[in-house]
DNA sequence: CCTTGACCTCAAGTCAGCTTGAGGTTGCAT
DNA sequence: ATGCAACCTCAAGCTGACTTGAGGTCAAGG
């Protein structure tokens, strides 16, 4: 049983109801807690409980995720957001405004690799030297840290 | 200094020069040949020796990377390929349009995505109740092995 | 001949993002 | 009061895709 599911009325919620709403597991929740991408308080015996508008924030972060951000830039989102109260409105609009420049990029991207894809396959060549495609320039100059973005 | 560029017409190339030629690391090349996506022949004194149309099965791997296939799956794809054989133009073709099915879906992914996040940055909530964006059956169904796609 | 740089092998390390396991504690229902 | 699910910590393991390091070999130019 789920260490019972709110009584009378209890902001605060211990780890497996927030995994139980977010999917998560509940060692996920603990690594995000870890890395400082939540907050929690402790009972008497030493056990999380977090508020629900944690719940809210790893939504966040999944869906972040779900667009190729890794947990640092994820982080730096969060930075913005306060821990412990419940976000604003505004809070999430200009974060979701911030994740669909992501997303608009990701597609443009993807989009211009069609076209070039489709041209390759019109000569059939995927040549290092002559196809538009790829070329080791262009990989040596978006390199740099961070986690690997799918065409980045 | 490279290890002879080109004396004559030889077609075994050295690993530097694969490397080189592809922007790869030395230290990549022999691991994809372990992995089996490449072959090599050895010399007298042990040293690998490519067929110059290994660096195009190398570019075919680093595009198929970009658009977030892993190496089990590119494997897969090059199967068909042979090994020690200049590719025909038809093979290339076949895996070229493969590859555009998977960024079409991508593509198609992100594009629903974004207009999810449309109505939510009007709503604001980012709700994992409410919130078309994201909900956790949607994952859990998409879950199964294999590497970390970006929106998958 | 000797140096130097490209090459070799094998084991171990790295990073992200977790999971798994061992071994122990809490707290709610009965 | 007791049983058992849910919780705790800490260390280690895992996957993917490599890199790094140690310690040694090969080959060509001066």
């Amino acid at each position: 049983m789920l260490a019972k599911p709110a009584k009378g009325r209890n902001d605060l919620v211990p780890i497996g109801v927030v995994a139980q709403r977010t999917g998560l597991a509940v060692s996920a929740i603990r690594y995000y807690e870890e890395r400082g991408l939540i907050a929690s308080v402790r009972t008497g015996g030493n056990q999380r409980r977090f508020l629900r508008s944690d719940i809210r924030r790893l939504s966040f972060i999944l869906i972040a995720q779900r667009l190729g951000l890794g947990l640092a830039e994820i982080e730096r989102e969060l930075a913005s957001l306060p821990h412990g109260r419940t976000p604003t409105v505004l809070d999430w609009q200009r974060i979701s405004r911030s994740l669909r420049g992501e997303i608009d990029a990701r597609i443009q991207l993807l989009t211009r690799t069609r076209n070039k894809l489709d041209e390759c396959i019109g000569c059939g060549c995927l040549s290092l030297d002559r196809c538009q495609l790829y070329n080791k320039e262009d990989r040596a100059a978006a390199a740099g840290p961070g986690p690997r973005f799918v065409l980045d």
